[in-house]
DNA sequence: TCCAAATAGGACTAAAATCATCCTTAATGT
DNA sequence: ACATTAAGGATGATTTTAGTCCTATTTGGA
C-alpha cells in the first residue's frame, strides 16, 4: 500500500523516547510502551529487532532495560525504520538489478530510483537528536500559543 | 512494507502501453495482458479502475478495447498509480488531519509530510507521454551498444 | 544461593491485504 | 441473431500485519 506498517511507526517512536531520556539512563519496557501508546508485547519484539540491529543496546534483571546503543545524532529515521521493516524499495525493480527483468528497457525504472532517492534523503536527513530538539520547539511553541489564549 | 503493490505497477504498465499506441485505437486487453505480462484476468480488474477512474475509455464488442480517455501528456505517473491504489499516504498520519491524534506534538510528523511531498513531485513530474519518450530514447541507446559491440 | 525483576524468544492467531481465477452479464458491430 | 469484447460478482489461496501468550534466560541483590 506504500504504507508505513506500524512497525516502523512503532520503532521510531521507541527509538525516539530512548533519544529523550537521560542517555546510559535504562528504560523500561512498560515505560516505552505506556508513555508511546505501543502495545507492550507486541513493542517486545520491536526492541528485539533495534537491539539486533545495533541501535539499541538491552539488559535484563534489576536495573535493567533499554538503552541507546549510539548517540542520538547518529540514529537516522530512515535507520530506524529499516532496522525493524527492512531495506526501502518504493517498487521491486528496486530491490536488486535483475529482480524485474524489464529493468533494462522499463522507462519508468529510473522515475522509481529517483522517486527512492528523494525519499532516503529526507528520512536520512533527521536523526533522532533533530527530532528530539523539534519536538521541544514544539512544545515550547504550544505553550506561548496557550498563553496568548488566555 | 512501503511498496508499491502489483495493482499500481500493473496500472502503469497498461497505461503506458495505450500513451505508446496511435490515440484512438482501441486496443485488445489480450494484447496489454501478453504485452505487459500481467494476467489478464487480474488486468481486467485494473482495467475498470482505470476507467472509473476516467483515465481509460473502454468499448464493448467488435472494435472494442481500450484507449486512452486524455492526452497523454495529461496523465502523470502518480494519477495513475492513485487510480488503482487510492491516494498514497506514506503514514497513517498523513490520511487526514486527527488520523493519528499525536499530530499536534509529534516531531516525526512534519518529515513525513515532506518526505510525501518529495515522493509527489517526482511522481507527478513524469507524464505518460514523458515516459513513451523516455522508451524511445532506452530503445535507440540499446541500439547504438549493440553495433559497437559488434 | 535463591529470588524477583527484566528482557529474549518461540508458538500461535485473527484479520486484512494481496494477487489472483472463473463465471455470468451486458454491450456492440455486422 | 451472433460473435466479440469488456463489466462485474463471487470465490479463494497465500502472505502480511498486528498482535498475544507462555516459557526461558539473564542479572543484581538480599
Amino acid at each position: 500500500m506504500l504504507q508505513l506498517t506500524r512497525n516502523g511507526e512503532y520503532a521510531v517512536r521507541a527509538v525516539l523516547y530512548l533519544s529523550s531520556q537521560p542517555p546510559g539512563k535504562p528504560v523500561l519496557i512498560t515505560e516505552i510502551s505506556e508513555s508511546q501508546e505501543v502495545p507492550k508485547s507486541y513493542l517486545s519484539k520491536i526492541m528485539q529487532h533495534l537491539v539486533r540491529a545495533g541501535l539499541v543496546r538491552s539488559r535484563r534483571g534489576i536495573n535493567g532495560g533499554f538503552t541507546l546503543a549510539r548517540p542520538a545524532e547518529t540514529i537516522t529515521l530512515k535507520e530506524t525504520i529499516e532496522a525493524v521493516e527492512g531495506p526501502i524499495h518504493l517498487n521491486i525493480c528496486l530491490i536488486r538489478k535483475g529482480e524485474c527483468h524489464r529493468d533494462d528497457f522499463c522507462p519508468v525504472h529510473p522515475v522509481w530510483q529517483e522517486a527512492q532517492r528523494r525519499l532516503s534523503e529526507v528520512l536520512d536527513g533527521k536523526s533522532m537528536a533533530d527530532l528530539v530538539r523539534d519536538g521541544e520547539a514544539i512544545k515550547k511553541q504550544m505553550k506561548k500559543t496557550r498563553r496568548k489564549q488566555k
